[in-house]
DNA sequence: AACAAGTGCAACCGCTTTCCT
DNA sequence: CAGGAAAGCGGTTGCACTTGT
């Protein structure tokens, strides 16, 4: 990491207003942050400077652990996969970064923003094969989505197999633990009463769905790794047939388990 | 080889929202 | 309920690095 020796160097970074350093970090300061966060943990960032000995404000702070420091944190380039959510999120929710990030774990908001600033807002000048592909995607998602609101929610999940995903969720519990991939997982905050759920009039489209209430789980599991992006696909595909879970079947309370196979965004 | 332009990203700023007393 | 503090968020900046000429 080049902070330390820039901070070094340049100089900025050693400077001192109302008495809080500014600037790049220090490994120093990263280890008395982590210290403190070990000890302490998350929240009462303006407590830091006094207990950790840190000479950084409670923002500065804050902001370094959860977008640097944080060991949740996902290291690397954005995925393919990870860049068509932030297409799809982007074109639903706009400049939401934190709730985008939220639908990618590990990832944080101003990584997602620096993604975005310098992967498409280029591109939007000269769209790109795939940002191109992801729009009229969406666009025909939309115009089902808006289709399905007419039918006024008709197809509905019945709850014979509900009871039946349910049963095989728990014998399958730890083999699908590792899925979905990536963004379904640590989701915690999700919003069951939006959950989607293939369209029972369609075999094609409830597939995945299908293989899970005969007991294909692990075919599931399999794909997390190597073949994550044909189960993304797949993903998105239910989206596409979107069509509404009732809250009814959440209250079964197996919400928690049913979330962890479910799209990471509602 | 030298310079300029472009890129990526950590960090800051200021505003808004949420929490606490 | 009101006011202040803390946390969260999106926008912006500035610098090192990379690429093109």
């Amino acid at each position: 990491m080049y902070c330390g020796t820039m901070a070094a160097h340049m100089g900025w970074g050693i400077i001192e207003e109302e008495g809080w350093r500014k600037g790049p970090w220090t490994s120093e300061e990263d280890r008395l942050l982590i210290e403190y966060v070990r000890l302490h943990g998350e929240g009462r960032w303006n407590s830091v400077a006094r207990l950790a000995g840190l000479k950084r404000n409670g923002k500065s702070c804050r902001l370094r652990w959860v977008n640097y420091l944080r060991p949740d944190l996902k290291r690397g380039q954005i995925t393919p996969h990870e860049e068509s959510i932030i297409l799809e999120l982007h074109a639903r929710w706009g400049n939401r970064w934190s709730t985008i990030a939220r639908s990618l774990p590990g990832r944080t908001d101003n990584e997602i923003k620096n993604y975005w600033r310098t992967h498409f807002k280029k591109k939007a000048k000269v769209p790109s094969d795939a940002s191109e592909k992801a729009k009229t995607r969406l666009l025909r998602r939309q115009q089902f989505h808006h289709q399905q609101q007419q039918q006024q929610q008709l197809q509905l999940i019945n709850q014979a197999d509900m009871k039946r995903i349910m049963a095989l969720l728990d014998e399958n519990d730890t083999k699908i633990s590792s899925w979905p991939p990536q963004a379904a997982q640590g989701k915690q905050d999700v919003d069951t009463s939006t959950i989607a759920y293939p369209n029972h009039t369609s075999t094609e489209e409830q597939g995945f769905f299908y293989s899970m209430l005969n007991g294909n789980v692990p075919h599931v599991a399999e794909a997390s790794s190597s073949e994550d992006s044909f189960l993304w696909d797949g993903l998105w595909n239910l989206d596409d047939v979107h069509v509404n879970f009732t809250t009814s079947a959440c209250a079964t309370g197996k919400a928690s388990t049913f979330h962890n196979f479910v799209v990471p965004f509602c």
